[in-house]
DNA sequence: ACTATTTATTACCCATGGGTAATATACGGG
DNA sequence: CCCGTATATTACCCATGGGTAATAAATAGT
């Protein structure tokens, strides 16, 4: 709606990229609605039409978009991915123990798990997929569950971790936040904040070295960089380089590397 | 009503208990056959042709026993209760501190997540029962997650647990237990049992107090509850007096109480 | 204005699969 | 041998919903 109008000359790009960026929000719009109501009622019950009738369209112009109803929840699960990618960039990018990345990406991790791009991670039926796509979410999943075992082996070599196996613990603290995007609704008595700082002191306890006692409340772990609350910059996603009609988002194929 | 006649030579009743028990045989094999299907499918992939094929039979031999799908998806999740039931009810009778609650019940459950029944109780969605059903299935629910509560509750007040928000550790403990329904499989490198029984330290040394012996302390269970197990507030569910032929099993409904 | 492209609509197709009716077969009892 | 009941089969029905023309409406470029 900004129709910016230039100084005197009118430059062809601009109208391009509004154009551009007009179907870009178009399709995440699409994206939002749908994650909202596959995570409503189910993927399988969810019906295009009514993805469709929410945004006060025509389900066939759905196919401006998306190949499909899959890749519609492939797209989502993406944007869920492209989340904890960046949780664990910037974990591993930041400094401190085993144990300290450990619950820097538990609690962001968890946190996550109360959005509705976090619950199609975990909530999703990966035999919905293509074969292709299935692909790339099975490895996504394999390389999150080794963020936690990595972070783990590494806090036992550093000594911020007990003795334990890397694998199971993993399995174990992942589950639990996994399980978040389950029964995790907004409404509730708890903040989203709230449940991941609980969880992140709850799940990595047991397996600190250092016994803190829970009623310390010692918060020595004040976090180094500055408040930044929310994670709301990161709203304009480009480099896209050709329209490709209804194929799949370069911008979340590039991310999965 | 059936003639009870006075048998001389042969009784009667051992020709119907027979056939009665036949009866409940195929219906558990359905039932068995069943639940395999939907995890390894999904419920939605999965189809009665194919359920019946397995068994050599049609899928309208199917209605025999059952009034649909979603019954069958029903039961499956009923015979999982059973025997969580039986856990918590093994564990509430047995002694021992809130600890030594808490992981028995966690071992047991968490070995009932790495079979077919007990990945029923996490992997099916409650939107896939009829309305009476879900009811059902959602008071079970809360009924298995304030077992966990009532033990580290218990705990606390008898000092075998540090003091903890009760709600949210079960939370913590129950997701990190319902994940595994979600992905273990018996092929793998990693038993059922080891599984459950690593899992039980493992969730359980964060809140423990002492992480040596845990049965030593007070029993101080005098809490005043009226009896034992945790009774259950009669909420009167099978009211359905449904049809006799096709209808829901009598031995599931009576446990679930 | 005209033309090409994008985007949307209306009106369909049709494979799928849960569920049912009609009917056949097995079996125990009188 | 016949009858009633339980159990199974064959042959259907049909609602649902993903997907696809054919086509109209908006929009940009010339």
């Amino acid at each position: 709606m900004d129709a910016r109008s230039p100084s005197s000359n009118e430059s062809p790009w601009l109208p391009f990229e509004s154009r551009r960026r007009a179907r870009d929000e178009k399709r995440e719009a699409v994206l939002r609605t749908a994650v909202a109501l596959f995570l409503e009622q189910g993927y399988h019950r969810a019906t295009l039409n009514e993805v469709a009738r929410r945004l006060n369209i025509t389900k066939p112009a759905l196919y401006n978009y998306f190949r499909g109803k899959d890749e519609i929840l492939f797209e989502c699960w993406a944007i869920g991915n492209e989340l904890v990618d960046e949780c664990i960039a910037e974990t591993s990018a930041g400094g401190g123990s085993g144990l300290d990345k450990l619950r820097k990406l538990t609690v962001r991790y968890a946190e996550l798990m109360t959005a509705d791009y976090g619950k199609s991670l975990v909530r999703f039926d990966l035999r919905d997929l293509s074969d292709d796509n299935r692909k790339i979410v099975q490895s996504a999943k394999r390389r999150i569950d080794r963020a936690f075992r990595d972070y783990i082996t590494q806090g036992i070599a550093d000594g911020s971790v007990k003795p334990c196996d890397p694998k199971l613990s993993a399995f174990a603290i992942a589950g639990s936040l996994n399980w978040i995007g389950h029964w995790f609704q907004p409404d509730g008595a708890l903040s989203g904040r709230a449940v991941a700082e609980e969880f992140a002191i709850r799940l990595t306890e047991g397996i600190a070295r250092t016994s803190r006692n829970t009623t310390s409340k010692k918060k020595a772990d004040k976090s180094p960089r500055k408040g930044n609350a929310p994670r709301e910059e990161q709203s304009e996603h480009h480099a896209r380089t050709a329209a490709r009609a209804a194929g799949q988002s370069k911008r979340a194929r590039s991310r999965l590397r």
